[in-house]
DNA sequence: TTGTCAGGCAAGTCGTCACTTGCCTATTGT
DNA sequence: ACAATAGGCAAGTGACGACTTGCCTGACAA
């Protein structure tokens, strides 16, 4: 579970799908390609991007919908709450003696 | 920077290592060593630990510090900060401290 | 029905990463 | 001085991950 959650952040194409997903979440998988390839100069074929976000749904970083013959991708930012609670140290209970 | 951070995050064995430095700050190397041992069931080479550290030094997730034949490792949880914050739906930012 | 569009599956290549083994340096204690 | 301790460097191996190529399925429009 937090395997898949690291394991899914730690390439940078996933992350700037994330980035993506942040900006207009509900993209195609074509969608997706396509910024890739404009915002930043990625030349990834299709079947890599599909690749990615198979990892990122492993990770329920990403949550997909079929609708027709188009699958929609949402973004899913449960997953990124518990990474840094992990390590910060317990956090200041305020005004629990 | 942000590389060297999510592939510092990607192995259990790192995070496992920042687990430890959670509780307990300043270890050495056969500190941790040891703590993997008990702890984990690790079976690792001290070498293999002592790369795992150097990784996360490259992520400034841990600095050392040397001290005669000591080396003191430290947990810095600031590039953690940045994680969540960056797809996390820009939070209102209220307490900078 | 046929062509096109969105997406999926599977095998193969190549590079990177985790880990080991072997040897070396520096500091400390007797 | 010598041995033991804490750590470091470097090369080699094996496995996994990213990516490609080639082909296939299902939905929609003409």
């Amino acid at each position: 579970m937090a395997d898949d959650l690291f394991k899914a952040l730690a390439d940078p194409t996933r992350r700037r799908i994330l980035d993506g997903l942040v900006e207009r979440d509900g993209q195609t998988l074509f969608e997706i390609c396509a910024r890739l390839s404009t915002r930043h100069g990625s030349e990834l074929t299709r079947q890599a991007i599909s690749q990615h976000l198979a990892v990122l749904e492993a990770a329920d970083l990403v949550r997909s919908r079929r609708e027709g013959r188009y699958k929609f991708h949402d973004l899913n930012t449960e997953p990124l709450e518990q990474i840094v609670t992990r390590w910060l140290r317990p956090t200041p209970p305020e005004n629990t003696a």
